[in-house]
DNA sequence: TTTAGAACGATTGTATGCAATCCAAGTGAA
DNA sequence: TTCACTTGGATTGCATACAATCGTTCTAAA
């Protein structure tokens, strides 16, 4: 059995590699590990306990999800909060989930339509039931260091629903370098912006393809605004 | 001296990771390993003459660019075309590159304000040049199959003017496949899409945000016209 | 004092060996 | 026949050992 609760996301029983790449890419994004900090592969592996082939693996995993630079023989470092991109982002971003959106209504429609049910599809549906719920909990309860994790599960969820990996894994890759822009500001992208996923994920279950696109691009729109007048001040 | 001229980019220098990594990715691209094809890292690591530990890191490398799909355990198989994807991705992309565009622009123009040479702009815009030129005369030989490579190289050298590391690295997903999507059918983007280059690179110099911007986005716009006009029949 | 050059330490890159895991074929009894 | 179980092979995951490379520092000569 697993544990009945999990305060924080620990994953003991991940592998290794997964373990070290996440928590290293959490320490990054939490700023515990601040911009230019210098890693090595063999204080990592000591700081674990596990071998220098796994810490490897993360760190050059991380490099791709463009967290760590490193040079041939010379080691890695934790590189800069792309904050001057926030705007490009976003606007990448928009484009993006506007796709997925109305891909996952379209995915929708044919499952209603033809009587095989997708055991996959039915599955995620679900989880994103649940996460919709959570959220609405946590925002009864004011619980709202809650919604940045939730918020980012649907949005992904959303994109694997779309049923396309090669969306879905650009997504992830923007989600993490936007998760990095909010840095330890988390708990502010509020209420209202969560209110929003219900209109979106019935548009979807609806099959309104045009309707999902519209409702997600002004979702994303609106964070790029939200986010943009808070931090960047223009 | 490295040898004078090189008739396929064989990249013999290269470490022995980057080297398996951009021939199985090049084996993937035009088709000689198809969709479905079981791989297994001892049979690469006997191929190439190199041990496993290359061969792993160059797979999980290409599963985070989501060319093989990999399970614990069991072994990768290379992904299929993501050719239902293309209308996104090139919307992606149309995103993406007028965003580069932009910053290139910008660059430039703070690159001619200060008097302060930047030694890796002139690099990579002189190299930019000898791609422009080494294009038309492509165009005028009438050697077409040069111009995916010379058209690669030119959109993600602007990337890299963009001064912006994240955009430059998505893009290069994001160009890595588009190029699997056109498969073996190269030869085709013509001389009209390269013409265009010319003018994004002046406004570019000129410093013209807006104008490279603008540029940019309908050239892609062309290119993914062009693109669903002929594989998706639309 | 300055500078060219060599030697050293630190770090990554690669090779090999072993452990963990999964899948499928085979085996036995109901 | 069918189904549960075992068992074997194949494959990846990890640990350890060694080789290649880069920066720096120290030295010695101009």
């Amino acid at each position: 059995m697993p544990s009945p609760v999990r305060p924080s996301p620990d994953n003991g029983d991940l592998a290794p590699k997964q373990r070290v790449q996440d928590e290293i890419r959490r320490d990054i994004i939490l700023g515990t590990l601040p911009a230019g900090t210098r890693i090595t592969e063999t204080a990592l592996a000591k700081k674990y306990g596990i071998s220098r082939v796994p810490v490897r693996e993360a760190l050059h995993a991380l490099e791709a999800e463009g967290f760590v630079e490193s040079k041939p023989f010379a080691g890695s470092t934790v590189c800069a909060i792309p904050v001057d991109d926030a705007d490009d982002l976003f606007a990448v971003r928009e484009a993006l989930e506007s796709a997925t959106a109305r891909r996952a209504a379209e995915q929708a429609a044919a499952q209603f339509a033809s009587g095989a049910p997708d055991e996959r599809w039915w599955r995620i549906r679900k989880e994103l039931a649940k996460i919709l719920d959570d959220g609405d909990v946590a925002v009864q309860r004011d619980e709202l260091h809650r919604l940045p994790e939730l918020n980012m599960r649907f949005h992904l969820g959303i994109a694997e629903l779309s049923g396309s990996a090669s969306l879905a894994g650009l997504l992830r890759q923007i989600a993490n370098k936007i998760e990095w822009l909010y840095a330890s500001d988390v708990g502010s992208r509020g209420k209202q912006a969560w209110a929003e996923h219900r209109a979106i994920m019935a548009a979807i279950d609806a099959g309104h393809s045009g309707d999902a696109e519209g409702a997600m691009g002004r979702h994303v729109h609106k964070s790029r605004e939200g986010y943009m007048r808070r931090f960047s001040g223009k």
